[in-house]
DNA sequence: CTTGACCCTAAAGTATACTTCAGGGTTTAT
DNA sequence: ATAAACCCTGAAGTATACTTTAGGGTCAAG
């Protein structure tokens, strides 16, 4: 790992625990900017892009394509944009990512209470993630 | 759409919003149970069934492969299970969930922040989701 | 000054998750 | 009783997102 501010590519892969080939893949993809190169012809790295490769791996663990993630690393708020359209995508964004986080609520509740009924005091129930889900506000265990 | 408990494909796809040779490959994959059929052969759904369609479907737009959909599926508490496994499989995916939550809390921030720099008051910031991920404490913008 | 660990490119190959196709029965409305 | 709208199977095809291969340069250590 570099001292300042320039990473070899798989110093960027160890930082953001994607594979060498798979960021140069989203090189060819578009969804990084082409990257300094040494005389050599190794590419350099700077903690922005670095940052930008994490991004890409969170976002894409959230279910979300490479191309929406190209999308949201093009949403951007400055002079040139005209407002109306980002405030309008962002706000779909938004809207799709509250909708994301209450399914994940909801299945955190399921999991919760399949690990509660499974703690060892009195006979198990019988309960399935489904079955869970339904029955977050219903507690009717044996006890 | 039958008035009662049994569904034909077409009807268990439209519940779920998924498409008829969806359903037929998830039963392939063993995500679903052999459905019920009729005399000639036609698949029969219960509303259980639609319920489980649209877990999978939900836990896949949120990043879940249809192998952690399966193991998801899988996971019971009852008395035939051991305990102890389902508790320690179920906390590990509850730990995986949190991460999500996060995750996603943190790009709607982000989101947020590109939308209301975009709200048309004074000229525009210079803002991409990454600098609004990182700058969501400190909000330094004209006004 | 060579050897092992890295870096490069272009192209072919693979895993996952479907989708389409070919060929054929069934049901329902007219 | 016939045509539109469904259903069936098995197999091949496709999109997305990588991964592997082949064939080479580069760099740091000993």
């Amino acid at each position: 790992m570099s001292k300042e501010h320039h990473y070899t590519i798989g110093d960027a892969a160890k930082a953001s625990d994607l594979r060498v080939e798979t960021i140069r893949y989203y090189e060819k993809e578009g969804l990084l900017k082409t990257p300094r190169r040494t005389p050599a012809g190794y590419r350099l790295y700077t903690e922005e892009s670095i940052k930008r490769l994490i991004f890409i791996s969170t976002a894409k663990e959230l279910g979300f394509s490479l191309k929406d993630i190209k999308q949201l690393l093009s949403l951007r708020a400055n002079p040139k944009s005209r407002c109306k359209d980002v405030k309008r995508k962002a706000e779909d964004k938004i809207r799709e990512v509250d909708e994301k986080i209450k399914a994940l609520r909801k299945i955190k509740r399921a999991l919760d209470k399949l690990s509660s009924a499974c703690s060892g005091k009195g006979p198990a129930t019988d309960c399935s993630i489904l079955e869970a889900i339904e029955k977050t506000a219903v507690e009717k265990m044996y006890g």
